[in-house]
DNA sequence: AGTTCGATCGCCT
DNA sequence: GGCGATCGAACTG
Protein backbone atom coordinates (compact mmCIF):
# COMPACT_ATOMS: atom_id res chain seq x y z
CA UNK A 1 0.00 0.00 0.00
CA UNK A 2 1.31 3.00 -1.32
CA UNK A 3 1.84 6.39 1.28
CA UNK A 4 -1.92 8.26 1.77
CA UNK A 5 -2.39 11.43 -0.87
CA UNK A 6 -0.78 14.35 0.63
CA UNK A 7 -2.85 17.59 1.64
CA UNK A 8 -1.64 19.28 -1.38
CA UNK A 9 -4.02 17.14 -3.55
CA UNK A 10 -6.57 18.20 -2.23
CA UNK A 11 -5.93 21.97 -2.22
CA UNK A 12 -7.23 22.82 -5.45
CA UNK A 13 -10.52 23.28 -6.95
CA UNK A 14 -13.17 21.08 -6.40
CA UNK A 15 -13.66 20.07 -10.18
CA UNK A 16 -10.17 19.11 -10.03
CA UNK A 17 -9.74 16.91 -6.93
CA UNK A 18 -13.19 15.45 -8.23
CA UNK A 19 -11.63 13.98 -10.92
CA UNK A 20 -8.54 13.49 -9.80
CA UNK A 21 -9.99 11.14 -7.18
CA UNK A 22 -11.64 8.45 -9.73
CA UNK A 23 -9.40 5.36 -10.15
CA UNK A 24 -7.69 6.33 -6.24
CA UNK A 25 -8.21 3.73 -3.39
CA UNK A 26 -10.26 4.62 -0.02
CA UNK A 27 -9.22 2.11 2.93
CA UNK A 28 -10.97 2.00 6.52
CA UNK A 29 -9.87 -0.72 8.89
CA UNK A 30 -9.02 -3.59 6.27
CA UNK A 31 -11.85 -3.02 4.08
CA UNK A 32 -10.95 -0.45 0.55
CA UNK A 33 -12.09 -0.15 -2.70
CA UNK A 34 -11.68 2.01 -6.04
CA UNK A 35 -13.04 5.26 -6.16
CA UNK A 36 -15.32 4.93 -9.56
CA UNK A 37 -17.69 7.99 -8.88
CA UNK A 38 -17.61 11.34 -7.54
CA UNK A 39 -19.55 14.49 -7.39
CA UNK A 40 -18.18 18.14 -6.60
CA UNK A 41 -20.39 20.55 -4.47
CA UNK A 42 -19.36 24.02 -5.22
CA UNK A 43 -18.53 26.46 -2.46
CA UNK A 44 -20.07 29.43 -4.71
CA UNK A 45 -22.44 29.45 -7.36
CA UNK A 46 -24.02 26.06 -6.22
CA UNK A 47 -27.32 25.74 -4.67
CA UNK A 48 -27.22 21.95 -4.34
CA UNK A 49 -24.12 22.35 -1.71
CA UNK A 50 -24.87 22.43 1.74
CA UNK A 51 -22.26 25.14 2.00
CA UNK A 52 -24.55 27.18 -0.13
CA UNK A 53 -26.15 28.85 2.65
CA UNK A 54 -22.86 29.92 4.61
CA UNK A 55 -20.79 28.88 7.49
CA UNK A 56 -22.87 27.02 10.04
CA UNK A 57 -22.28 24.71 12.81
CA UNK A 58 -22.67 21.68 10.36
CA UNK A 59 -21.06 23.43 7.17
CA UNK A 60 -18.07 23.90 9.24
CA UNK A 61 -15.71 21.11 8.01
CA UNK A 62 -16.57 22.17 4.41
CA UNK A 63 -14.56 25.48 4.53
CA UNK A 64 -11.68 23.98 6.80
CA UNK A 65 -8.83 23.20 5.56
CA UNK A 66 -8.35 20.33 2.76
CA UNK A 67 -7.99 16.41 3.02
CA UNK A 68 -10.97 16.22 5.89
CA UNK A 69 -13.98 14.08 5.64
CA UNK A 70 -16.93 15.83 5.82
CA UNK A 71 -20.04 12.83 7.15
CA UNK A 72 -23.68 14.13 7.11
CA UNK A 73 -26.70 11.97 7.36
CA UNK A 74 -29.32 12.13 4.76
CA UNK A 75 -33.49 11.07 5.23
CA UNK A 76 -32.51 10.00 8.71
CA UNK A 77 -30.65 6.81 7.99
CA UNK A 78 -27.61 7.06 5.93
CA UNK A 79 -24.14 8.30 5.86
CA UNK A 80 -22.50 10.11 3.17
CA UNK A 81 -19.01 10.77 3.01
CA UNK A 82 -17.38 13.64 1.25
CA UNK A 83 -13.65 14.71 1.03
CA UNK A 84 -13.17 18.38 1.11
CA UNK A 85 -11.12 20.48 -1.34
CA UNK A 86 -9.89 23.97 -1.98
CA UNK A 87 -7.51 26.01 0.45
CA UNK A 88 -8.63 26.62 3.98
CA UNK A 89 -11.30 29.08 4.48
CA UNK A 90 -13.03 28.22 1.07
CA UNK A 91 -15.65 25.94 0.56
CA UNK A 92 -16.41 22.92 -1.77
CA UNK A 93 -16.41 19.21 -1.03
CA UNK A 94 -16.59 16.01 -3.31
CA UNK A 95 -18.64 13.20 -2.73
CA UNK A 96 -18.09 9.79 -2.75
CA UNK A 97 -20.81 7.95 -4.92
CA UNK A 98 -19.72 4.78 -5.65
CA UNK A 99 -16.69 1.85 -5.01
CA UNK A 100 -15.27 -0.86 -6.85
CA UNK A 101 -14.73 -3.35 -3.65
CA UNK A 102 -11.07 -4.60 -3.34
CA UNK A 103 -10.17 -5.37 0.19
CA UNK A 104 -12.01 -6.71 3.25
CA UNK A 105 -15.19 -8.28 1.24
CA UNK A 106 -16.22 -10.42 4.43
CA UNK A 107 -16.28 -7.19 6.23
CA UNK A 108 -18.58 -5.97 3.57
CA UNK A 109 -20.86 -8.83 3.32
CA UNK A 110 -20.85 -9.09 7.09
CA UNK A 111 -22.05 -5.08 7.08
CA UNK A 112 -24.67 -5.84 4.24
CA UNK A 113 -25.82 -9.07 4.53
CA UNK A 114 -28.63 -9.00 1.86
CA UNK A 115 -26.36 -8.34 -0.96
CA UNK A 116 -25.54 -11.02 -3.62
CA UNK A 117 -23.62 -9.27 -6.03
CA UNK A 118 -20.02 -7.83 -5.12
CA UNK A 119 -21.18 -4.92 -7.52
CA UNK A 120 -23.59 -3.49 -5.57
CA UNK A 121 -22.33 -3.80 -2.20
CA UNK A 122 -21.01 -0.45 -2.63
CA UNK A 123 -22.52 1.18 -5.49
CA UNK A 124 -24.01 4.02 -4.13
CA UNK A 125 -23.18 6.71 -1.56
CA UNK A 126 -24.79 5.56 1.44
CA UNK A 127 -24.21 1.98 0.56
CA UNK A 128 -20.32 2.56 0.58
CA UNK A 129 -20.46 3.55 3.99
CA UNK A 130 -21.99 1.41 5.44
CA UNK A 131 -20.07 -0.77 3.47
CA UNK A 132 -16.72 0.07 4.95
CA UNK A 133 -18.42 1.25 8.76
CA UNK A 134 -18.29 5.01 8.11
CA UNK A 135 -20.16 6.47 10.32
CA UNK A 136 -21.21 10.61 11.07
CA UNK A 137 -18.18 10.12 14.03
CA UNK A 138 -15.85 10.07 11.34
CA UNK A 139 -17.19 13.75 10.50
CA UNK A 140 -13.83 16.26 10.39
CA UNK A 141 -10.79 13.50 10.73
CA UNK A 142 -8.11 14.08 8.76
CA UNK A 143 -7.92 11.79 6.03
CA UNK A 144 -4.00 12.20 5.12
CA UNK A 145 -3.87 10.41 8.60
CA UNK A 146 -6.52 8.27 9.26
CA UNK A 147 -8.53 5.82 10.03
CA UNK A 148 -10.20 6.82 7.04
CA UNK A 149 -7.14 7.21 4.76
CA UNK A 150 -7.12 7.63 0.41
CA UNK A 151 -3.95 5.93 -1.32
CA UNK A 152 -2.79 6.01 -5.00
CA UNK A 153 -3.54 2.81 -7.07
CA UNK A 154 -0.81 0.21 -6.98
CA UNK A 155 -0.89 0.39 -10.78
CA UNK A 156 -1.94 2.89 -12.88
CA UNK A 157 -4.66 1.38 -15.00
CA UNK A 158 -5.82 3.83 -18.06
CA UNK A 159 -9.51 4.69 -18.27
CA UNK A 160 -12.38 7.05 -19.33
CA UNK A 161 -14.06 9.72 -17.47
CA UNK A 162 -17.34 9.88 -18.06
CA UNK A 163 -19.27 13.36 -16.92
CA UNK A 164 -22.77 13.94 -15.92
CA UNK A 165 -25.29 16.13 -13.85
CA UNK A 166 -25.69 15.11 -10.24
CA UNK A 167 -27.83 12.08 -8.92
CA UNK A 168 -31.12 13.21 -6.74
CA UNK A 169 -30.69 16.77 -6.43
CA UNK A 170 -33.38 19.72 -7.54
CA UNK A 171 -31.42 22.68 -7.20
CA UNK A 172 -28.72 23.37 -9.57
CA UNK A 173 -29.42 20.15 -10.97
CA UNK A 174 -27.97 20.56 -14.39
CA UNK A 175 -24.79 21.20 -13.55
CA UNK A 176 -21.63 18.53 -15.41
CA UNK A 177 -20.53 17.84 -11.90
CA UNK A 178 -20.29 14.36 -11.74
CA UNK A 179 -17.62 12.26 -12.80
CA UNK A 180 -17.26 8.71 -12.68
CA UNK A 181 -15.17 5.89 -14.70
CA UNK A 182 -16.58 4.92 -18.20
CA UNK A 183 -18.16 1.04 -18.43
CA UNK A 184 -17.32 0.47 -15.00
CA UNK A 185 -19.76 -1.93 -13.57
CA UNK A 186 -19.50 -0.39 -9.81
CA UNK A 187 -20.95 3.04 -11.18
CA UNK A 188 -24.57 3.86 -8.93
CA UNK A 189 -26.74 4.20 -11.88
CA UNK A 190 -26.30 5.06 -15.42
CA UNK A 191 -27.37 8.53 -16.12
CA UNK A 192 -25.88 10.69 -18.93
C1' DA B 1 -42.38 25.45 18.37
C1' DG B 2 -43.93 23.56 14.19
C1' DT B 3 -43.12 22.49 9.34
C1' DT B 4 -40.68 21.18 5.37
C1' DC B 5 -37.77 18.46 2.82
C1' DG B 6 -33.59 16.28 1.49
C1' DA B 7 -26.36 14.87 -2.18
C1' DT B 8 -30.81 7.47 -0.42
C1' DC B 9 -32.03 2.75 -0.32
C1' DG B 10 -34.58 -1.40 -0.67
C1' DC B 11 -38.91 -3.48 -0.98
C1' DC B 12 -43.26 -3.58 -3.41
C1' DT B 13 -46.09 -3.94 -7.64
C1' DG C 1 -41.58 2.76 -11.53
C1' DG C 2 -43.47 4.04 -6.91
C1' DC C 3 -43.16 4.69 -2.15
C1' DG C 4 -42.17 4.44 2.90
C1' DA C 5 -38.55 4.72 6.43
C1' DT C 6 -36.59 8.23 9.62
C1' DC C 7 -34.44 12.58 11.54
C1' DG C 8 -32.04 16.86 11.85
C1' DA C 9 -30.98 21.36 9.70
C1' DA C 10 -32.97 25.36 8.10
C1' DC C 11 -36.76 28.18 7.54
C1' DT C 12 -41.40 30.21 9.07
C1' DG C 13 -43.94 32.89 12.18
Amino acid sequence: MKAPLPRSFYTHHTVRVARALLGKILVHEGTSGRIVETEAYLGIDDGAAHSAHGLTERTRVIFGPPGHAYVYLIYGMYDCLNLVAEPDGVAGCVLIRALEPMDGLDQMRWRRPRVTRVEDLANGPGKLTRALGITLGHNGIDVTRGPITVHPAEKSAAFEIAVSHRIGITKSADLPLRFFIKGNRCVSVNVK
